[in-house]
DNA sequence: AGAGCGTCGCTTTTT
DNA sequence: GCGACGCTCT
């Protein structure tokens, strides 16, 4: 956030924390009591208002452990925290019950967890771990992987999950042999997760429904408890997250959302905008606060970023305004590839630092897809400009990470099958397809859970001797360890039992450098456990399991220091940065081709848009490239239609480069083309560069010999000549007539007038018009 | 049982 | 371009 006018002090009363706050939001904070619905656009001191609330309540003398706080992210939740403890101080706000949906009601489950028919030692399964379960049962059932993706019915039990919908349900409405099919998988998905004693993300809230409405003295506890609720971001909610933070609140009432529409981009998993839209109907004595003055950017990003959400046709009315300066005009960056994009940030990124006296840290590099990471990464590289990624989940779902872990929840939670499945033979024991097959078919056979299978192997007809010896032995190391658990700590329970598995030796003896890694890796994981302990003496290794099945890797090691940052938009929402620079503007990849056809897809991703513009607080730079290796292939792409939907008052005018260039057919820019050592302008610091080499030698030889009409953003060759009166068709907005034109270039706009009447302003190079 | 090779799908985003 | 998975060979 922007502002903190006010210093941490014990000693402020309930009065002096409003007074750093706008009438909104001191309405807001005031509002304690009943239903409240805030509505925060971008960058309007959201986070300041929840935790002035939270520290208002405090000094009125409501009871810290009375506060429930619920947030979509870690991140998110770790923020408010601090935030309150620089409030109130650390005492009070470790009072107050405040993080994820996930990982609060997972923590409530393990309190009841017997109720429900697990044990508190439940495994929560993430994606890959469900994806395993699916892939099982459809052997199980024998269903194809080639007829039914596992990935396809992973998303559709998940999807109904999320929609409160049992397999039950499911299989009633399932219509399709598709469906019907799934319908099996999904029973028999259930039940292999309940024999587990595992629960996946959406049991989660799924499961904390049922405890809540099917124990009505666990109901009227939290009741009790948690007199006065928060939900952060409520525009992600999805059912189920709806139904049980209405029923934590149907008592007290004293529930306060705070969202903003325009924001919402998560409805690909669930979120149901209902929720927020509905609230005022939900709750009909419900107060709502509009904070609509945003501290966070220039006049300029929230114009840009304010053109680009009018396209969307849904959105609750409010209107954003600034006090702050005009500030620099948006940057773009025309590239002709990828490798060339890295390098044209790499260069502003340097040549704003140097003139705006940025730090590393003030900048953040976002783009729609981890995979772009990976060229920006080597041009940061090649200039030694230091960087990080935020949310990289890559180190969680390294295999030998991933088998780690499973070795260590089994003996947290031994009937955790998808574990048993993992690590069975990891390192090799002898137990190979065949003889888990046998295995597996047994435990099926008698209904018996797997590792009780394992157990009496012996049993198990048509298990060879060795192999029976092989499985007793994986046996005894985990069940001596499990033994342990009471008289070792977490981290040197960890290690002997890793030791004992001959996990370490596995990848130890072997002499290569991957092999290496691997280890350093599990290695990794042993010395931080040894760390979250010495946080947390009283930490289990069950809680420790819980933490990081909740919590992607957080790089918050780095976070403080000085680094560029590199993430998805997703990943950057709440937060901020003086220079922003938004990668990948193009057709097909930002909005992606799967949401070109659907017009509700196409509108998250505006909004993914949107909230990539406003983490801007000084300057906005927008880059794209012509084509770019994806799939490992070269493929070529047009500037996104949302270059086109920004306000064009809102970029740079153009620079003397572009200005040599005549005529609406547009500008040609050849590298080449530039004098060298020119000063810090964007365009002439990227076309100093030379062409590129690490283009395959076909494209490089074509690059050195196309023309100066090889332009930028405008469809290859000639582009049309565009005149006053001229019938147009914009892929957006329909059919219209052209009503003026200004500008030469990359700076040419056509006025529009279109048939449904509305008139707008277009620059030709990415508006895609055309001429009827 | 396990190594080696070819095929396929993949990248949307995350708890 | 990479990793997961399946098939085949030893």
């Amino acid at each position: 956030m922007t502002l903190r006018l006010i210093p941490a002090n014990d000693n402020m009363s309930a009065e002096d924390l409003l007074n750093g706050l706008n009438e909104r939001q001191s309405q807001a904070v005031r509002t304690t009591e009943g239903p409240v619905l805030i509505i925060a656009g971008a960058g309007s001191g959201k986070t300041r208002v929840l935790t002035y609330r939270i520290a208002y309540m405090l000094r009125l003398g409501v009871d810290a452990s009375h506060i429930l706080a619920l947030t979509f992210t870690n991140k998110a939740a770790q923020e408010m925290k601090e935030r309150i403890a620089d409030l109130v101080g650390h005492g009070p706000a470790r009072a107050i019950w405040a993080g994820t949906f996930h990982s609060i009601f997972a923590r409530m489950l393990r309190a009841h967890a017997e109720r429900l028919g697990y044990t508190s030692s439940f495994t929560i399964y993430d994606a890959d771990d469900q994806l395993a379960a699916v892939k099982a049962v459809m052997n199980a059932l024998g269903v194809s992987q080639q007829v039914l993706a596992p990935n396809m019915v992973r998303s559709k039990i998940s999807n109904a999950k999320n929609a409160m919908m049992s397999w039950q349900e499911f299989a009633r409405r399932a219509d399709t042999i598709v469906d019907k099919q799934c319908a099996q998988i999904f029973e028999q998905y259930e039940r292999r997760l309940a024999q587990s004693n595992s629960m996946d993300f959406d049991d989660l809230l799924l499961n904390m429904i049922r405890l809540l409405e099917n124990h009505a003295d666990v109901l009227e506890a939290y009741h009790e408890r948690f007199r006065y609720l928060m939900v952060d971001e409520y525009q992600d909610t999805n059912r189920a997250q709806y139904r049980v933070v209405e029923l934590l609140a149907r008592k007290h009432r004293n529930i306060c959302v705070v969202g903003d529409d325009a924001q919402s981009i998560y409805r690909w998993r669930g979120a149901d905008i209902r929720n927020i839209l509905d609230f005022e109907r939900d709750y009909p004595n419900a107060t709502t606060v509009r904070l609509e003055q945003n501290y966070r950017s220039t006049k300029t990003i929230l114009a840009a970023a304010d053109s680009v959400i009018r396209h969307n046709a849904s959105q609750l009315k409010k209107t954003l305004w600034t006090d702050n300066v005009e500030g620099e005009k948006i940057t773009l960056l025309p590239c002709r590839d990828d490798r060339e994009e890295a390098d044209a940030i790499s260069r502003t990124i340097r040549a704003r630092m140097d003139a705006k006296g940025l730090r590393y840290s003030d900048i953040a590099i976002l783009y729609r897809t981890n995979a772009q990471s990976q060229s920006l990464e080597d041009a940061l590289r090649r200039i030694n400009m230091p960087y990080h990624i935020v949310s990289g989940v890559s180190f969680y779902k390294r295999k030998e990470v991933k088998d780690a872990l499973a070795y260590l929840r089994l003996i947290v939670n031994p009937s955790d099958t998808e574990s048993v499945l993992r690590v069975i033979n990891e390192p090799p024991r002898g137990i190979g397809q065949t003889s888990l097959q046998h295995l597996q078919e047994h435990a099926r056979a008698t209904n018996v859970a797997m590792f009780d299978v394992l157990r009496e192997a012996d049993g198990v007809p048509s298990l060879q001797k060795r192999t029976v010896t092989a499985v007793q032995g994986f046996v005894r190391i985990i069940d001596e360890h499990r033994g342990l658990a009471n008289e070792l700590a977490p981290a040197s329970l960890a290690q002997t039992y890793l030791e004992a598995t001959g996990l370490l030796q596995f990848y130890k003896s072997q002499d290569t450098d991957e092999a290496q890694d691997r280890w350093n890796n599990i290695e990794r994981i042993l010395s931080h456990i040894a760390e979250q302990q010495e946080i947390d003496p009283e930490l289990t290794l069950a809680r420790y399991l819980e933490q990081v099945a909740l919590v992607s890797e957080q790089d918050d090691p780095q976070l403080g220091t000085n680094r560029v940052a590199l993430m998805t938009m997703h990943a950057a929402k709440g937060l901020e940065f003086p220079l922003v620079v938004i990668a990948g503007l193009e057709q097909g990849l930002f909005p992606l081709a799967k949401a070109e056809q659907d017009p509700k897809e196409q509108e998250e991703e505006r909004r993914l848009f949107y909230v990539g513009i406003t983490r801007a607080r000084q300057e906005l730079v927008l880059s794209y490239a012509e084509r770019r290796y994806r799939f490992g292939e070269l493929t070529f792409s047009r500037p996104s239609m949302f270059l086109s939907e920004i306000n064009p008052d809102c970029f740079a005018a153009s620079s003397r480069v572009m200005q040599r260039a005549g005529g609406p057919s547009l500008p040609p820019q050849r590298p080449t083309a530039a004098p060298a050592g020119r000063p810090s302008s964007p365009f002439t610091s990227r076309q100093a560069q030379p062409p590129r080499r690490t283009s395959p030698p076909s494209s490089t030889n074509e690059y050195s010999q196309v023309p100066s009409s090889d332009s930028y953003g405008q469809v290859p060759g000639d582009g049309p000549q565009y005149r006053m009166g001229m019938r147009v068709k914009h892929p957006m907005f329909g059919v219209g007539t052209i009503v003026a034109l200004a500008g030469v270039g990359a700076q040419a706009k056509a006025t529009v007038q279109f048939s449904n009447g509305a008139k707008k302003q277009l620059m030709l190079q990415y508006a895609r018009l055309e001429v009827l």
